[in-house]
DNA sequence: CTTAGGG
DNA sequence: CCCTAAG
């Protein structure tokens, strides 16, 4: 079986669709404890998963998979509002806060824990009592979160519920996406039966109101917990070896200054609209996770209010070693350097929720419901595995600086704190997880991102491009090649989400069929590109096209011999140029990499002093020959 | 948006 | 690769 970790993020700001889940939670507390808090999570979890496995022997329908038009999507989702009010209200709000969703299917979690907690009458008044904090509590996000988790959600299918603390989810990989809609919306019905589907490989948990306080859960109220969630997203959307964290703004705290102090306009409890305010304010900060290397890292994504700010945490793989030296603990930093400074203002952050990776397992439908389960807790050691990290972000740049105090980070109290995110990521390497597989497809979804955030997806195709441009050159794609494992960014915001035309989803889908091998992925905000080494027939044919269109036209080189290599830009080209020829300028012994054959090399200098002389000569003169000296 | 350079 | 100043 396979099984698969995602890393979510939450993010109020824009969502890929595809993108997996995440949830919310419950009130925040202020405490920062992140670590304990995820542990707790995972407990809880891992308890979760057990209790709902076994619910599901009860279970025997299937759901009902068959697409729903979706044209119907929006008109269900209101009538599902109406008709339930109050759940669909805190489903909503799981699904925005933490639950990116992105296939997975949160809000089918939380549909069905909301309906067990319904049909168990011994936990009705918990169950009750929890959506009505929910409820109450619900904000600007969650209508969006409602429409993301719909889309993104693939089937939500729950296993069971544990009412104070959460509820874990089995989603069923099966389900196309109408069916994934349909489910949504359709139904709290048969949401708990396809359960017992055991076709389904995705799974899903999720947990709510996590006290993020050191406190045992059991102990954390409603009103101040914050909730993780754990999902699988069978959608074969990038996964996430990584956990994250995604910490809801509060923007819809109570105690958060009625609001006043959010930054993000919210709609009222009622108000089912969808509020674009709310994601076009915030900034949007993705996981990802680095794609090379071992390290796939959770990271943990999450917001945070702060006496009207709000703070944003994302949690975003961060590729270089260096960043994962960050181990210091959001506890640690924040006290440390919160009370380093004495005549400092306190600065208060409250997480909001948390959510933990996404993981994607697959599993014979003939396995047993033991298996399932220790599938579901191999996954959730690997997670927890290696520790936790967390790693402060500020405008999307990671602060490496322990020693630095909050203020000369720019975290005061005056300060607008949306932009500033707290990172979480498990040590644990993806790769140490045997059964742990992402699949291709899970990266190309991609393009998703990008129309969100306007960005274009990168394309896997250069190649075919490269080839065609330069049939003598074999070139390989490193983005498809070398980097099996890469996260897609998640990140988006209800609002992006609920404004994405349905068309979009099929436009995706083809895009990912078409695209079967593309690793395209959308950079978060402060997140760094994965490393693409040039590969020496991209050196080739770049030297080919240098030596004929000269060192000044970058653009026109990339039109020329990378047109479809989406993943390079022409700074990038440029850039490529530049080492190659600082490359070719040292000794052999010094260069590092791939080696480029030296007769590239050589060309490489006869380009660029050739076109040296030909730009102090021709300084005047734009319009360059196409040839060129070799 | 492109270039060009420094980081 | 990133970031940015310039144009």
């Amino acid at each position: 079986m396979v099984l698969q970790k995602r890393l979510d993020y939450g993010s109020h700001g824009h969502r890929v669709p595809d993108k997996p889940p995440v949830t919310t939670l419950a009130p925040v507390k202020r405490s920062l404890r992140i670590r304990k808090k995820q542990m707790y999570a995972l407990d809880l979890l891992a308890t979760a998963a057990e209790t709902l496995l076994a619910d599901q022997d009860n279970l025997s329908s299937r759901p009902n998979i068959n697409g729903t038009p979706e044209g119907m999507k929006s008109v269900k989702v209101e009538q599902f509002d109406k008709a339930f009010p109050l759940r669909s209200m805190a489903v909503q709000r799981d699904a925005c806060k933490g639950c990116t969703v992105g296939r997975a299917g949160i809000s089918g979690f939380l549909r069905q824990a909301n309906m067990r907690l319904a049909e168990n009458s011994s936990t009705q008044n918990l169950a009750d009592s929890v959506l009505e904090s929910l409820t109450a509590n619900s904000d600007v996000l969650a209508k969006d979160s409602f429409v993301r988790s719909r889309k993104s959600c693939r089937l939500g299918f729950g296993l069971g519920t544990i009412p104070e603390y959460g509820a874990i989810g089995v989603c069923q990989p099966w389900s196309t996406r109408s069916a994934e809609v349909k489910q949504v919306h359709r139904a709290r019905p048969t949401v708990i039966r396809s359960q017992a589907d055991t076709d389904a490989a995705a799974l899903c948990a999720l947990v709510e109101t996590m006290d993020l306080d050191t406190r045992p859960p059991a102990e954390a109220s409603s009103g101040s917990s914050s909730g993780v969630h754990m999902c699988s997203d069978y959608g074969g959307h990038s996964s996430h070896p990584s956990c994250l964290a995604n910490v809801q703004h509060a923007a819809c705290r109570d105690d958060d200054e009625n609001s006043s102090g959010c930054v993000h306009p919210s709609t009222s409890g009622n108000n089912r609209g969808y509020i674009p305010h709310y994601i076009g304010d915030r900034r949007i900060r993705r996981l990802f996770a680095s794609r090379l290397r071992k390290a796939a890292r959770n990271k943990i994504c999450g917001k945070m209010s702060c006496k009207g700010s709000k703070l944003n945490f994302c949690a975003k793989k961060m590729s270089t070693v260096r960043r994962r030296v960050q181990q210091t603990t959001l506890k640690r930093k924040r006290h440390a350097q919160l009370y380093s400074e004495k005549s400092s203002d306190e600065v208060k952050l409250t997480i909001k929720s948390f959510s933990i990776p996404e993981l994607l397992i697959e599993i014979p439908d003939n396995a047993t419901v033991g298996s399932l389960k220790k599938t579901v807790s191999d996954a959730v050691t690997t997670i927890i595995e290696g520790g936790l990290r967390v790693g402060v972000l500020i405008q999307g740049k990671n602060i490496q600086n322990d020693n630095k105090t909050l203020r000369q980070a720019g975290i005061c109290r005056g300060r607008k704190l949306d932009d500033i995110g707290f990172t979480l990521e498990c040590e644990a390497a993806r790769d140490s997880s045997p059964g742990v597989i992402v699949p291709e497809e899970d990266f190309v979804d991609a393009s998703d991102v990008d129309k969100f955030a306007t960005i274009k997806p990168e394309e896997p195709d250069e190649n075919e491009q490269l080839m065609q441009d330069f049939p003598g050159c074999s070139l390989s794609d490193p983005g498809s090649v070398d980097y099996p494992v890469e996260w897609t960014t998640q990140e988006t915001s209800a609002s992006s989400q609920a404004i994405v035309p349905f068309a979009d989803q099929n436009v995706e889908a083809l895009a990912i069929a078409s695209v079967p091998l593309s690793r395209s992925k959308r950079l978060d905000f402060g997140q760094r590109r994965i490393r693409r080494p040039f590969t020496v027939a991209e050196v080739e044919v770049l030297v080919e096209a240098v030596e004929h269109l000269g060192t000044g036209r970058w653009r026109d080189v990339k039109f020329r011999a990378f047109d479809n290599a989406h993943h390079r830009t022409y700074v990038d080209l440029k850039d490529k140029w530049k080492t190659l020829v600082h490359t070719a300028s040292i000794a052999p012994q010094q260069r590092r990499g791939e080696p480029v054959p030296q007769e590239l090399l050589d060309r490489v200098l006869a380009a660029q002093s050739y076109w040296s002389q030909q730009q102090a000569k021709l300084q005047g003169d734009p319009p360059v020959p196409e040839i060129c000296p070799t």
